[in-house]
DNA sequence: TGATATTTATCCCGTACGGTAAATATTTGT
DNA sequence: ACAAATATTTACCGTACGGGATAAATATCA
C-alpha cells in the first residue's frame, strides 16, 4: 500500500494522534529532519511522537502539529455517529 | 461576570487549551477533584494542565479531555477566515 | 464567615529530550 | 532484483523536570 487517504477526525489517544501526524506527513512528502529544521523539534522527538508516545509534551506537540499545517478543535463530544460503510477499517481492539 | 460561553474551537496553544478546559468544567461545575476521581487524574496535574502547563504529558491531556467530555478533532489547517464580527476578542499577543 | 475548591510546597523516583553516531528500514534508480 | 541513496530508529549520557502523595496556604463561593 502506498498511500492510504489521511483520515482526519476525532482523536482518542496518543496512538491514533501520532498515526494521523505521520500519515499526513508522508502524505506531504516530508521528512522527519524537514519537520525538525522547520518547527525546531528533534527527529527524535518527532519519530517517538509520531509512534504514539503517551508522554509526549503537550507543548511540543502542538508545534509539531502546526508546523505541519495541522489544526487541533476542541468541542463538545458528539454522539459517536453510526458510521456509513467500509470495509477495512483498523477499529481493532474494544 | 459568571459564566462566559465557552468558546470551543481551534486551539493555538497549551494556554489556549487549558483555558477552555477550565471554562468547560466550570461550566459544569465541576470540580478539579471529581475529575481527578473519574479519570484517575491527581489535582495537581489538573491544576497545572489548566493553567496552561506546555509540558503535561500527552497521554494525560488526552484523558482529562475525555473525562471532560470533549472531543480532540485534527484537520488541516483552514484558511484563516476573516470574522464576522465581535468587540473583544482576545488576541493577544502575536 | 464557614465551607469548599484550588494552588503551592516538599520529598522523590522515573523518564523526557537533546546531541551524535551507528544500526535498520524504506525508497529509488537502473 | 540488487545496490545505492535516503529516511527512521535506537543506544548512550546527562541534565532537568513531570507528577504522585500529602499537608498547608490561599482563593473562591454560598
Amino acid at each position: 500500500m502506498a498511500h492510504d487517504q489521511v483520515q482526519y477526525g476525532a482523536i482518542r489517544s496518543a496512538e491514533d494522534l501520532g498515526k494521523l501526524v505521520r500519515a499526513h506527513r508522508k502524505q506531504r512528502k516530508l521528512t522527519l529532519e524537514t519537520i525538525s529544521g522547520l518547527g525546531n523539534l528533534s527527529t527524535r522527538f518527532l519519530s517517538e511522537f509520531e509512534r504514539g508516545k503517551e508522554t509526549a509534551e503537550l507543548g511540543k506537540v502542538l508545534k509539531a502539529l502546526r508546523t505541519l499545517g495541522l489544526e487541533v478543535v476542541i468541542q463538545p463530544r458528539r454522539v459517536a455517529v453510526p458510521k456509513p460503510s467500509s470495509s477495512h477499517e483498523g477499529e481493532g481492539h474494544a
